[in-house]
Order: structure tokens, then C-alpha cells, then sequence
DNA sequence: TATTTTTTTTAGGTTTGCCTAAATTTAAAT
DNA sequence: ATTTAAATTTAGGCAAACCTAAAAAAAATA
């Protein structure tokens, strides 16, 4: 089955707000998708007719098992996309996003595939969020956020909530890339921002948004 | 300035219609979209006000310089892209069209010039059709059809004509790819088939069909 | 609980790109 | 030079995906 880029981006909005809450409402999809309310409630109805999602009026949407499985293989081929973008094609990880948002609607499922071979099965994209593989197969890593960290335990900067590309220039400036392993020294109170210190430079100091944002796993500390 | 997937395939329609004759008709454009008369004229409409291309009802268009400029540069995508299918994803060179046909609207400007670099500045795509350059550049060399080759002659393919996946299909059966050395040896007068005979092989007939479509370009036989 | 506010839906439009059927213009043939 | 045929355009519609404004339902608050 195929489906218009517009249907696709409704799907993987859903879907992704269903990571936050199980039942999805208008408005968020509206706010997600820069559109307005009633375009929202508009495309549902569509969407529901192909059951890609359950939707009762007033009651939010969910997606089907089927509306599942679509927004999988969109979000697969974005992210495959963007660590072409970064790895082949020498792109920056904030400039990625945007192109991929077009790329992730072309339809060849035969290129998807070759396309991850050609890139050797990589397991993440460029911001560290896991990449379906050919089954929609996707690992769940256990991370935190730097926000949590106790003082004096290391991590391993695995993923990145705002991904705004703002967020990725500073994170870009600060020398912080997926991999960074890093230790938490002090936490104030004051602004709920973070002093860290990565291999071989000065602490830094992070702000509370960045820090709430900066996913790490942890690692055991090695002089 | 960002034309819509449709408009970019009219532009891209009457530009290779063009090469065929300097006015293009309506019916032939229908033709090549695989849409109606009426379609087109719609469409032709609003490429004028957008001043891609000259139109006066009944007389038929011709692209208009901004029009041509656009045209290159998709046409610049599409081989790009063919060509990465082809090289670097493994592709037969009758199933990367379809694929390009798609990966040509991708916008960004930036993703086409570093692909280009990536791929290492290709002449030509699979078909052997050559790869305007990043200023819209695109060599047109002297080639003729297999058909119009004397006897005794001998050329190196490259370029195809009907470049249907069938003929593709064919060629690739008889093992003449871009670049394959070929030499005349009969040309049958009763139904235009020609006799030809590549390195190393048999001699093997090829329909008037193909040897029309089958271009060439000279090279001095060596022994 | 009644009322106000917020959220969501409905109703009615718009634009893009397509369609069919009918009218018009151009080209071909008698 | 008519008449016939072919090509093209106009007129009126349709579906997708959006919009605004108004109505309805749900949630929040007095």
C-alpha cells in the first residue's frame, strides 16, 4: 500500500506523540504538523477509514497494528537517509533533518534496503535515536537524561531530545557529539544547571534545557 | 524558486520534447505524461504566468530560458541519482528510472552538488546519457544509431534511444552495455536488421528496432 | 451544579491537478 | 473552396489537503 507524503506525516506524528501519551489529541497533531484543528480532524477521518489508526471523535487517535508497521518503515528510511547524509555525503547533524523529511516519502522499498546494506546496517542515525532494521525490528536503549545523572557519574552521550537544529548548533559549539563520554561534577540548584567534563577538556557548564535534553547510558568510569 | 513534483515534470516533458522538434504540441506533451489534452492545456497556462515557458493557444510552447534552466537542473538530479543507483547501490540500469523519477524533486540544491562530489563527478548516467554539470554544462557528443553505421564500421555504445525497461531488458541479454565495442558486418536490406559482432563473441543480429535505437560513436577498429 | 473556557468538529471555501464532454480552431481531404 | 477530421481549448466537476468561522462537546472552574 502507498500512501501520499501528507498521509505519511500524519502517521509518524502520531506515532511519535504516542511515545509521550498513549492517546493523541488534535491539537497536538495540529501543533506537530503546523496545521490547524480542523485539517487535523479532516485527515483522521481519512486515516481511520483506511484503518491506519483507531479514532472515536473527541476521544484522541491511537495507531493500528497496521499504522504501526507504516510509520516504522517511514521512520526507517529517515533515519537511514540522514547517516547517508552525515557518513557518505559529509552533512552536518543539524542540516540533516530537513532533507530527510522529503527523502523518507520516496516509495522504493527495494532502495531502503540496498541503501542500509550500502551503509552496513548502521545502528543509529546521526542523533543517536535507533534505526528499524528491514522488519521494523528497533532496540530500546535504557538512557537518561543528563538532568538525572548523580554527581560524579559518567555517561555516554547516546540520543538528543529537542533536536531543533538551534539545539544541534550549540551542542555542535559546546563539542558534544553522540559518543561523548562525559561526568557529571556539580548540579546547582540555583537554575538547575550542570557542570560536566569531557575527555581531556575544561568542565562546562550546561544549562537546565540542555541538560533535560542530553540523553546519555551510563558507563563505569575508567581513569 | 520551487516548482511542484507536476510542474517539474512538464518543464522536464517539453525540454526533451524539444530536442525532437523546437515547438512542442499539446497532444504530444499528454502523451508523454500519459494525461489528457485538457490537462495540459491547464497546465501550460500556468507555466506561462510563471514564465517557464512561451505558450500562444494553438500554437504550441517552447521553454523559455528560466524554463530550460530548470529543466537541466532536474535533469542533472535524475542521472545523478541513476547513476548512484547504478554504482554505488547495485541496481540494473532498466530499474533505476522509475526509482529517479521520484528522487529527482528532492530539492535541496546542496544534497545534488554533494552527491555529485561523492560519486566523483560523473559524465554520464547508466544510459550513457551525459550529466549537466553543476553550472547546467552538459557535453553533447557526435553520436549515431547503429542503423545509420556503414559496414565494416566500428563504434562504442554510447547512449540508447528507447530506453524502455523492455529494451533495456534486451540489452542487457545480448550483452551490450555503455561502452561495449562494436563492428558492422551485414546489413539485411529485407527487414533492417543488421549484423554485428563485439569483442571476443559471436556475431549477433540485432532487429531494426534496436538499431535505431542503439547509438554509437565512432572509434578507429584495432586489431 | 451551573457557567465559562478549551478542545474538537462541522460547514462551507480555496488551490492544485486532474477529468469528461462540448465547443472551437486548425489542418487535411475531397 | 467546402467539408471532414484532428487537435486544442473551454466549461464544469471531482478529490486531496488545506483554510476560516461557527457550532457542539468536553473539561475546568466558580
Amino acid at each position: 500500500m502507498k500512501y501520499s507524503a501528507s498521509k505519511e506525516n500524519y502517521i509518524k506524528a502520531v506515532f511519535h506523540l504516542q511515545q509521550e501519551q498513549e492517546n493523541v489529541t488534535t491539537n497536538a497533531l495540529a501543533e506537530a504538523l503546523q496545521t490547524k484543528p480542523a485539517s487535523v480532524t479532516d485527515m483522521l477521518k481519512k486515516l481511520k477509514t483506511q484503518k491506519l489508526l483507531q479514532y472515536e471523535k473527541y476521544r484522541g487517535v491511537k495507531l493500528t497494528a497496521e499504522g504501526r508497521k507504516v510509520a516504522v518503515q517511514i521512520i526507517r528510511k529517515h533515519r537511514l537517509w540522514e547517516f547517508f547524509l552525515v557518513e557518505k555525503l559529509q552533512f552536518g547533524w543539524e542540516e540533516v533533518h530537513e532533507i530527510a523529511e522529503e527523502l523518507e516519502h520516496i516509495s522504493s522499498k527495494k532502495l531502503v534496503d540496498r541503501l542500509d546494506a550500502f551503509l552496513d546496517f548502521p545502528q543509529n542515525d546521526p542523533h543517536g535515536d535507533p534505526i528499524p532494521d528491514i522488519n521494523g525490528k528497533m532496540p530500546v536503549l535504557q538512557q537518561s537524561a543528563v538532568s538525572d545523572m548523580p554527581v560524579n557519574s559518567a555517561g555516554s552521550v547516546s540520543g538528543i531530545g529537542d533536536q531543533s537544529a538551534e539545539m544541534l548548533e550549540l551542542l555542535k559549539h559546546k563539542n558534544i557529539q553522540i559518543g561523548t563520554r562525559l561526568e557529571v561534577k556539580r548540579k546547582f540548584e540555583a537554575d538547575g544547571s550542570i557542570e560536566i567534563k569531557t575527555r581531556g577538556q575544561q568542565p562546562v557548564n550546561i544549562s537546565e534545557h540542555v541538560a533535560k535534553n542530553l540523553l546519555i547510558v551510563y558507563v563505569n568510569k575508567k581513569k
